[in-house]
RNA sequence: GGCGCCGUAGCCAAGUGGUAAGGCAGGGGUCUGCAAAACCCUCAUCCCCGGUUCGAAUCCGGGCGGCGCCUCCA
């Protein structure tokens, strides 16, 4: 099989050819720096990572684009109600943007370009436009005149006429047609502005990504992507001036991640019902938003829930603990020949190779962590009961499929003992408890244990039970942990 | 009003022509002093009605229900 994705443009799920032969080239619409990111943006972020993740996997080399909109209606409207400047806003949440996104273990793109950087490209994309008849001016603004481009409306599937019949256009004396977009605006007094043939001013919102991604990726390349609801009008009026200008489409392949709801209804800031990454991530590890986001297919819609996110919890902790169980196997060697185990990963990547394929069937791949982790533990428990050397190549087999199905996931960043030394750290200030505190209440069971005195030990379980930490008596000794 | 998506077990969620992945919850076991953890077993015929087909959750038509876009939005 060979990979397969989704093209929003056609519909279906279509073999994946690009440009050039074993390198794929894509550009993700990022963010407008406005404000701090949500939960929406850490979906599309997250999701675009495990797309370029798997990518790599399938052995492709990939340059991935992820822009940032840094000049916007919305910026300058929030930096003037805030009394600073664009720029200092702008600085202010692209730092907070790195915060959040390297916290979810996003890969830095390889480039991130600003739009601001860009307008002398985006000025020539404009004039060319010009050039073609394919836009106007009109009192220092630029237009792009929809009408002159027929393919118009092929991406969302919508018409020009149907969509003059909508009414839900906003009237603007200087456009031709209530459709037409902006591709320059004339600088009103106090806005960030820079010169051109047409008066100071500066660009409009869909002008940037095609500027940056032709100077980046060139005038054709393989895959764009973002969210659902930039296929209209952003993406559309994107192709529109790229097309306008070079002839072709930018893109082959056009990417759109679903919604992230709140009780089945779209996450927005309109409707108030929105998490940013931060509130959440002082609530779950982001690992836990992770796993989460990536257990439905990215296309599908997914809802957003403490309960849910509790699942997600449960089985992250189930994966690292069936990675722990294989570590502390004495004798279990790290740096295990992973060719004597080949048989085993080989055959486990094969069917997470199917899954990626499959227009990066994240949900798939998550199946397989659970089937994974469950021979693991199978592996781990025979070496255990009977030390047959055979086994010890099991553990090494399932436990390398294992990390290798979580890396292309973003998932067991934290090594060895890290995840659950974070999440008992992170716990225990909660619940006010001292780890020196409850190893010593541990140990005293023990003791009662050892004199058969089971009436104290249960009571110093419970006791322990009682602040959230559970018990686990195992041939090695005593453990514990606290139950989430 | 136009366009589009979706409807799979109590819940979450894959599967898009050959007789339903995975998870949570539930039930029954193994192990354990008892637990916990882990493992094993168990738990659906795919919104409704027609049609195409040897065969459909999967294709077509019609309903019903939910959601999204058409305005800034990941």
């Amino acid at each position: 099989m060979s990979l397969k994705i989704y093209n929003t443009f056609t519909g279906k799920k279509e073999d994946f050819v690009p440009v050039v032969p074993g390198h794929v080239k894509m550009y993700v619409c990022g963010v407008t720096v406005y404000d701090r990111c949500h939960m929406g943006h850490a979906r599309a972020g997250v999701v675009f990572d495990f797309v370029y993740r798997s990518l790599k996997f399938l052995g492709f080399e990939t340059t991935y684009v992820r822009n940032f909109t840094d000049v916007d209606d919305k910026i300058i409207k929030r930096a003037s109600e805030r009394g600073i400047t664009c720029d200092e806003l702008v600085d202010e949440n692209i730092k907070a943007f790195y915060e959040d996104m390297d916290s979810l273990f996003l890969k830095r793109p390889d480039h991130e370009p600003r739009a601001t950087r860009y307008i002398a490209q985006m000025q020539d994309i404009i004039k060319t436009l010009l050039a073609k008849g394919l836009a106007y001016e009109a009192g220092g603004d630029v237009y792009f005149a929809v009408e002159k481009f027929p393919e118009y409306g092929n991406l969302s599937k919508r018409h020009l006429d149907e969509m003059e019949a909508g009414a839900r256009v906003a009237v603007n004396e200087g456009k031709n047609n209530p459709l037409d977009f902006a591709l320059w605006k004339a600088a009103k007094p106090g806005e960030p502005k820079w010169p051109s043939p047409w008066g100071e001013g500066r660009p409009g919102w869909h002008i940037e990504c095609s500027a940056m991604g032709r100077d980046l990726l060139g005038e054709e390349f393989d895959i764009h992507g973002g969210g659902k609801d930039l296929v209209f009008p952003h993406h559309e009026n994107e192709i529109a001036q790229s097309q306008g200008a070079c002839g072709k489409p930018p893109a082959r392949y056009w990417m759109h991640n679903g919604f992230v709801n709140i009780n089945k209804e779209k996450m927005s800031k309109s409707l108030g019902n929105f998490f940013t990454i931060r509130e959440v991530t002082q609530k779950f590890d982001p690992e836990v938003v992770r796993l989460y986001l990536l257990s439905t297919h990215y296309r599908s819609p997914i809802d957003f829930a403490d309960e849910y996110l509790r699942e997600a919890q449960g089985t992250l902790d189930y994966l690292y603990r069936a990675l722990h169980r294989a570590e502390i196997l004495p004798g279990f060697d790290y740096n295990f020949d992973p060719n004597k185990a080949d048989e085993i990963s080989d055959n486990i990547l094969e069917k997470l190779k199917g899954a990626l394929e499959d227009d990066f069937n994240s949900a798939t791949a998550v199946a397989l962590l659970h089937e994974t982790a469950k021979k693991l533990n199978l592996a781990v428990s025979s070496v255990k009961h009977n030390s047959v050397g055979i086994s010890y190549v099991s553990v090494a087999g399932y436990y390398s499929a294992l990390r290798r199905i979580g890396d292309v996931l973003g998932l067991f960043n934290y090594e060895r003992e890290g995840y659950f030394k974070r999440i008992t750290v992170f716990h225990l200030r909660e619940i006010g408890i001292s780890e020196y505190e409850i190893q010593t209440l541990v140990d005293r069971r023990d003791s009662a244990r050892k004199l058969k005195n089971f009436i104290e030990a249960d009571a110093i379980r419970d006791k322990l039970l009682n602040k959230r930490i559970e018990i686990e008596d195992t041939q090695f000794g005593t453990k514990w942990w606290v139950h989430r």
